[in-house]
RNA sequence: CGGGGCGUGGCUCAGCCCGGUUAGAGCGCUUGGUUCGGGACCAAGAGGUCGUGGGUUCGAAUCCCACCGCCCCGACCA
């Protein structure tokens, strides 16, 4: 491809607007331009990128056996209401205004759809079929540049199975394939065990990537490689237990207490025993969270233990349900709530709480004889350097951004739709499924942020938009130009990808700078100073190693180091 | 949704607080010339509803109100 008469708006200026480095690079480096919050355009030169990644998906995808499809984004919304996931997905999916029709923000409706309607047998079983398309969500706050988008490629692929055997292989092939999916797109990546959310089902991981612009949290082990995302990580953490004495409750006058670190100060005593209660609402029923001092909550952990969603309650709800405010609400005499605690609070006593009375607390609290817990759950956001619960060594706390997600579904979406078959036995049974997502935009992105420098981009050859960038130095001399033209030919002849700066009038300064920003593997230099010896010059992106050697030697140099 | 910031030629920004010539700079673009190994130089040009609407005023990019758009932080700690 001749520069000349390439589309390729490269900028020397960072946009005002872009705050991560991929976001940055990827817009001076004219790969895309922003449409609009969230939406992007795909220039020629990024969408040869996301072709590359698509083509290795593909790859992959089709060595364990996946089928590609391509379905409609255009949904009509009783499938959605069958499955209860527009009210799930709420704000989130887009609604079409003059049609009962949705975008569709995932495709598993659509998918077990066709399943329902076409797959009757046991014989007709295994299956894996995928697709890469363009999924629409509603972000209430796109950021990052293409990370979140209310418009991107997702290659998904839903596997259906007669049982729980066959998912779990189902779910192995794809936890490989995108081993190799991630390891071919030239990034470094952890899997980590997640949580299932709003898509329901028995099991699922994530693939991240290190970022510390990164939206999920993880918790890693570096001994014995327990890996997993905050909403289900744990830690061996000893519970608060009891001691020896069990008091009477009694009421104590604490005013103006609001936190808990007001009211360890005030009782000089530590934050361990003293009962924190949070107040959520879960469809219209009251729930009572109770925490160990400043243990944090975590949400994620709540709604897989309540089995739904839980919002945090507003203060004016709570004066209503209660007749306390905030800081001094607890789980003694409390009606119309039920109670659930998490497990480091599992059978403690001499325990300290709110008494629903303003600036009023009750001590001596024995959660075997006082309140009566409806459950114990592991509740609490783990911290940096609490133990590993496999090995009990320090784990560490990093973000990270999500490139994928696999998820062992089950029967959620089968039942609901009643996409069933029949066995060997003639028995009806439903699919047994399995969903699994890679945000294609997000592979780039983070190819970027782990490549690149002040100057630019340094692509892996597997992704890179081209093999090698041509600059000839100077488009003025004669013999500069023919021996540049002759290696453009040669080298597309050898079948390799050529970025030719064939331009006119261009600095050889700008030439270099546009080179290391846009970040071909391998950039070939023809100027005048070597080509008198009968040199060529290559410097390789990554290192900034340069070499100089005779001109017959280039294709083999080439080859040598584009092998890779 | 809550909080903050921003909106001025294609891009990055100054001017606004304290209203008053013809609204500026750098980059980019056009034409001519000189250059040609790390974002060259000289000369001449083109290009702006100052986000939109309303208000205050003799006069608004500048002050006030509303709306729109974009970016960032937050949306457990009662």
């Amino acid at each position: 491809m001749r520069l000349s008469t390439y589309f390729l708006p490269t900028l020397k200026e960072n946009p005002a607007d872009a705050a991560m480095a991929s976001h940055r690079l990827m817009v001076r480096a004219g790969l895309i331009r922003p449409l609009a919050a969230g939406i992007y355009s795909w220039l020629p030169m990024g969408w040869r990128v996301m072709k590359k990644v698509m083509e290795i998906i593909r790859e992959e995808m089709d060595a364990i056996g996946a089928q590609e499809f391509q379905l409609p984004a255009l949904n009509p919304i009783e499938i959605w209401e069958e499955t209860g996931r527009v009210e799930a997905f709420g704000d989130t999916l887009f609604h079409v205004k003059n049609r009962p029709l949705v975008l569709a923000p995932t495709h598993e409706e659509i998918f077990t759809t066709i399943a329902r309607d076409n797959i009757k047998s046991y014989r007709d079983l295994p299956q894996i079929w995928y697709q890469i398309q363009t999924k629409f969500r509603n972000e209430p706050r796109p950021r990052s540049g293409v990370i979140r988008g209310r418009q991107f490629f997702m290659k998904d692929s839903y596997s259906f199975d007669t049982g729980f055997e066959g998912l779990d292989k189902s779910y192995g092939l794809h936890r490989e394939a995108y081993k190799n999916i991630y390891s071919r797109s030239g990034l470094n990546f952890f899997i980590v065990g997640a949580s299932s959310g709003a898509m329901g089902g028995t099991g699922s991981q994530e693939f991240m990537v290190e970022s510390q612009d990164g939206e999920d949290t993880c918790a890693l082990c570096d001994e014995c490689g327990y890996a997993a995302n905050l909403e289900v990580a744990s830690s061996r953490l000893k519970p608060v237990g009891r001691l020896g004495i069990s008091n009477p409750v009694e009421e104590i006058h604490t005013p103006n207490i609001k936190t808990i670190d007001q009211l360890a100060e005030f009782l000089k005593i530590s934050t361990e025993r003293l009962a924190k209660s949070l107040v959520y609402k879960a469809d219209n029923s009251a729930v009572l969270v109770l925490m160990s001092g400043n243990d944090q909550l975590n949400e994620a952990k709540l709604t897989a233990a309540l089995g739904k969603t839980a919002t945090a309650m507003q203060p004016a709800d709570l004066a209503a349900f209660t007749g306390a405010n905030a800081g001094s609400i607890g789980p003694v005499g409390l009606k119309n709530f039920s109670i659930i605690a998490d497990k480091r609070l599992e059978d403690a006593n001499e325990l300290i709480s709110g008494a629903n009375k303003d600036d009023f607390h009750i001590a001596h609290i024995d959660f075997n004889r006082d309140v009566k817990i409806d459950g114990y759950y592991d509740l609490r956001t783990i911290e940096a350097g609490e133990s590993c619960p496999n090995c009990g060594h320090g784990l560490r706390i990093v973000n990270g951004i999500e490139i994928g997600h696999i998820f062992k579904l089950g029967t959620k979406y089968s039942v609901s739709l009643r996409a069933n078959f029949l066995d060997e036995a003639g028995a009806e049974k439903p699919i047994v499924m399995g969903s699994y997502g890679i945000g294609v935009e997000r592979i780039i992105a983070c190819h970027i942020e782990q490549n690149h420098d002040d100057n630019g981009i340094k692509w892996d050859k597997s992704i890179a938009p081209f093999d090698v960038h041509l600059a000839s130095v100077n488009m003025d001399n004669k013999d500069v130009v023919a021996a540049a033209e002759n290696i453009y030919s040669e080298l597309e002849e050898a079948g390799m990808e050529v970025l030719y700066d064939d331009r006119q009038g261009v600095s050889p300064g700008f030439k270099f700078k546009d080179a290391d920003l846009l970040g071909m593997p391998v950039q070939v230099i023809v100027g005048e100073r070597n080509l008198k010896q009968g040199n060529i010059e290559l410097k390789i992106r990554k290192t900034g190693e340069r070499k100089i050697f005779p001109m017959g030697q280039l294709l083999t140099e080439l080859k040598t180091l584009l092998k890779n």
